[in-house]
Order: structure tokens, then sequence, then C-alpha cells
DNA sequence: TTGTACGCGTTATCAC
DNA sequence: GTGATAACGCGTACAA
């Protein structure tokens, strides 16, 4: 059980410590053959540098950590998968978070990120806000930060979003296109620039075809399913029912689903649904749900890459923001039946 | 950016690190007075004692590796969620990797954890069978390794598994009950464990209430919705569709029922079915699948805690075997409609 | 009760 | 081309 250390190796060659090192990071100068050598009988041998005291040395855990606001969706975990691709190539290890879409938990994942030192971070605010200022402070001191998805505006780093704006446009006008004018939307928490985004796709949407609407026609709720059966069910009971719905995330338009479902109201010949970041779940429900991609894993691998550049820079790349496009996928859930 | 050292510390205070050291691990004689000095002002200076030195001195990383075939469906990260309440808690890292069912994956991420030097593994295995050579030879050595839900009976080290045994029969039992007399079974791949449990438990059922059934009517596949895909379309094409399915696990039940539907055949009417280890998906597909659920926060936190005490004991522990309980949900996909 | 000094396993800098 | 040695930051045996 007890790790082979270099001077093991050296020991058993005759060598001294700096020749084994030397043969294993070939940038100074070692003979070939005592690096062959070497190199053999330290594989015989089972030796492998000890990444502790590697990372003591050079001041830096080669560690990455990740923030993401929950992993029970398939979404952030197709995302860590494009993270870790580029992150593990790099020999970088990946610690991986859930705030449970808790301010707290998510600030006492940074604090512990921070107390074990990881070289970067990237993160995926949860849905509340109260801890931007612990990042902002984090950022200010150097720390190298990237954020990815739901995004903070307001803290000057390197950000890999979606088009949100172009697709919430594209959605609403898909719904308008088959022909339904009184069309809902179902908005996010404000804070999150996401939320704002798709939002505002909404909104031109309609104004461009010159279709009214109302504050009303505009809820603000959370993320979960939950949020939007209760929506549904407070608009039944006050009668106000829409032909149309333009859900700013999957779940909410899957609650939105069960719970019209369930006053036997049919989809979408009553009302008609189209959601956002869509899951594996799209295709599986029935009807089978309308829904914008988003290219997950791409998105991981290019947040992975922004970090990289920072850490490889420290911190001296220039910020950027890159944005990804998508694809709106139609299904049977928000085409007009004739 | 730079990180404040003990050394920092002491030389601020006049005093030697020896004095802030211990300050930090009280369990040396200093006297009180001096220790609250010195863990105020190394709180004011924002010092904390840097994991990679402690780690390098004590000779453990205090990080835990997790591999799992997959974190897509939510069953394994809802495992995990349980596997880093307890371990967080006790101030260990949580390196999380996903084998995407692909035994080389895995086999790399468990050669990358011991470079990594993890004080212990955590493997749920991919649904191949390659390197359980390698795992072996890891557990011989006397590193600390637990298993759950996907285990290899072979290796003699603790394990959580679920009573796949009691509810496949259960779940037999269940459609029997219903009425269905000719009820094929999927079964997983037979390396593991749960596969020959869970149809273990569909033959003794079957047995029992004395149906007779041909081998034709197990049919072995693989885990995702595309393998209950196929069987079914095989079945259809052959013209021996089954009264009920009892599939053994939901994604399998899933590309059934999909199939099912394409060919118009209606469920429970014309076909049955029940699946096993429900996810979230489960209540909403239509008809809503009926399925076994296992206690998947549970199952985190349990083997969390039989590797703890495999590490605490330097692996002297006993070996046990947790088997966990579970219920049935039954809904519309195997309730016999009048 | 406190301070000094060593060692954990590396790599990098200096001699030779 | 190779060997000795000083750091990295910490905990602790030992001395004071």
């Amino acid at each position: 059980m007890k790790h082979v250390t270099i001077k093991d190796v050296a020991k058993r060659l005759n060598c001294s410590v700096s020749s084994v090192s030397r043969a294993f990071n070939d940038k100074y100068d070692i003979r070939k053959e005592t690096r062959d050598l070497i190199l053999a009988t330290a594989k015989e041998m089972g030796y492998s540098p000890n990444p502790m005291a590697k990372s003591l040395l050079k001041q830096c855990s080669n560690q990455i950590g990740v923030v993401v606001p929950e992993f029970i969706n398939s979404f952030f975990p197709e995302v860590i998968l494009g993270i870790q691709k580029v992150l593990l190539e790099k020999k970088y290890q990946v610690l991986i978070t859930s705030s449970n879409e808790n301010s707290e938990t998510e600030m006492e994942n940074l604090m512990n990120m921070e107390d074990s030192m990881v070289d970067g971070i990237i993160i995926s605010v949860s849905s509340e806000t109260k801890n931007i200022d612990y990042l902002t402070k984090m950022v200010k001191e150097g720390f190298p930060v990237v954020m990815f998805n739901r995004v903070n505006e307001e803290i000057p780093i390197s950000k890999v979003i979606f088009n949100d704006y172009k697709w919430a446009f594209f959605a609403t006008e898909h719904l308008i296109e088959q022909g339904y004018r009184n069309i809902y939307h179902f908005s996010g928490p404000q804070h999150l620039s996401l939320s704002k985004n798709r939002m505002n796709g909404f909104r031109d949407a309609m104004n461009k075809h010159k279709l009214p609407f109302t504050s009303e026609q505009i809820i603000e709720t959370g993320l979960l399913i939950e949020d939007g059966e209760r929506i549904i069910e407070n608009l039944i009971k006050k009668g106000t029912i829409p032909e149309a719905i333009f859900a700013m995330n999957d779940p909410t338009a899957i609650g939105a689903m069960k719970m019209l479902k369930k006053y036997k109201l049919k989809i979408p010949e009553d009302v008609a649904i189209v959601g956002f970041s869509e899951t594996k779940l799209a295709s599986l429900i029935e009807p089978a749900l309308t829904s914008v991609v988003q290219p997950t894993y791409e998105m991981g691998m290019h947040v992975a890459n922004l970090l990289l550049k920072q850490i490889e820079s420290d911190c001296h790349a220039e910020v950027e923001t890159i944005v990804l496009n998508g694809k709106i996928n139609i299904r049977e859930s928000s085409v007009r039946v004739k």
C-alpha cells in the first residue's frame, strides 16, 4: 500500500533523485540511455510522481471546481461531460458540487473550493441571488472564475451563454405562425439574464407581429415542474386560459402539461406549449414537447477552454463572452391540429 | 492572490509557527489566550491551512473518487448527492467521473484516481466487464474500495445493494395479481448480479403461481431506451406479443412503451408494463409507469459510510453488504382496465 | 507553555 | 550530464 517514491527509484539505480526527476520531466539535459533506464525501472517499480508534493511545490492544486445549481436533470450533467472532456485531458481534476438551487449551499461550495485551493472555478449560479458579492470578491482578488448558462451580467468575467433572445424570439414566432394569438410567457427569476433575454425575445416577437399583450401574459415563476403546475392551476381558477404558452424552460412546460391534463384540457388543441433547454424528457412525454435545444456538451468544452485561458494567462487574458446557437425541435405540443 | 501562510501569521504575532499550528489543531497544550489571539488574527489575515502541504505531510489526499457508469439519468446523481452529504461533512473532496458504460474509460478513471492518490474509491461498474481484474488488484493491494448498485460478487469488498430479488418478485407478482399470464422479462447483462437477482425474482414468482414459461420469455438485453425499443420491434415482427412485461429497468421499459405506441398497441390494454429503479420519468410519461423505487439518497449515504469505515480502519474493518429495501409505485401502465 | 528543527516528495538551482 | 541541496507549508518530537 505504500507509494513508491522518487528516492526508492534513485536508490535502486544508484543515481540521484534529480536524475529520476529529469527523466520524468524531459526538459533538462539527460543522457538518453539513462533516461530510458530510469523510466523502465520506474515503471517496473510502479512509481509515479506524487501529485501532492508536486502541488505543494508548484503552488497549484491542479483542481478545478465546478458549481452547478442541480444535476438531477440531464442538462447540467451533459455540460459537465464537456467540461471534463477538456480538463481531464489537461490533467486537471474536476470537483463537482451542486448548490441545489440554494444560495447558502452555493456559497459554502465556493468557500470550500477556495479553501482546497482549486486553480479555478466554473459556475452556473443558483436561482437565488445573494452571493454575487462573494463571487465578485473572488474575481477581484484575481481568482480565475468563468460562468455559463446561468450568468450574472454585473461580474466582468468570461462567460458562455446561449443565444436566449434569438431562440425565444423564434420559439414565440413559431407559435404565432401556427396561428395562436393569445400567448402567455412563463418567465424565470429576473436577476438571471437568461430570464430577461428570453422574455425580451418573447416580447419582441409579439410586437413584430403586432399582437397586443398585457403584463398579465408574462408570469414570473421558478424553474421547477411544480412552478408550472401552480401557474396553470391559478390560471384555470381565474378562468383565463391562454391559447398557447411559451415556457422559459422544460420543467415548467412539463408541469403546465401535467396540470392541463389533470383538468382534461388537451394539448395542443386547447393549449399549445413550447419549452426551452430541452432534456431527454421532451421527446418522451406525451404529447412530445416542442423545445429549443442547447448544445450542452459544446457549452461545457467552451467554458472549460475559457477557464484554461484565464489560468494560463494568470487572469490577464481578455474577458470574452461566447454566445452559442441551438435549434428548435418542433413536436406535437405546439403544432396546430386542423 | 497569494495565499497567507502559517509563517505570515507567526511573524505578525512574533510567535513561532508551531504555536499557530497548535492553535489550529487544539490537541496540544497551548494557553487559551494565545490560542484565541492567534485564531483571531489568523482569521483577520484570511489564513487557512494549505491543504496540499497537509496532504503531503499526512500522506493522504482527503479525496474520494466516485466512478459511475453515467449521470444523465437521475438515478446516479441522486446517489451522488447522498455520497457528498456524508463525505463533504467529513471534509473530504469528492471526485466524480463517469465511465459512460465503457470499460476502457472506467479503467482510465480508476487509474487516474490511483495516480492522484485518492484515499478511497466508490464504484458502480459499467455494463461491460473487462476490468474486474484491475479492480481486484487494487483491492488486493489494500486500497479502500466499495461498490454499490452495480456490483460484482467476486470481489470481496463492502457493498450496498438493493433487494433486487424481492422486489422483482413483488413486481412480477403484481402483474400476476392483475390477471396477466403470458409475462415476459427483459433481463440485463448477466455478469451484473442485479440482473441475475431480478431474473430470479421473476422466475420464482412465476413458479410460485404455477405459470409455465419458456426461455424465450426471458430476453437478455442492454440497459438503454433503444434496447427496449429493439426488443419490442423484434417481438412484433415475430408476432409474439406478450400480455405483460417486467423490464429490469425503466429505460428499457420506456423504450418498449415508445415502440408499442408506435405500433398503435395500447398500454396496459394490449401490453402491461412494469419497470424498475424508477427515475423522475416514470410519473411523467404516459401512461405513468409502474416501477420499483430505490432509496437512492440513502444508498449514497450508506456506501459513503462503508468507505469511511474501511479508510478509518485501514481496510481492517469487516467487509459488509448492506441490502436496502424500496417500494413499488403502482401506476397506470400495469393496472388492468376492466 | 512555547520555540527549534526535521521530514513529507517534488522540482529547480547550483555546483561539479 | 549528473549529484547535492534548498525550497514549497505544514505538523510534531524534542528541547528549552
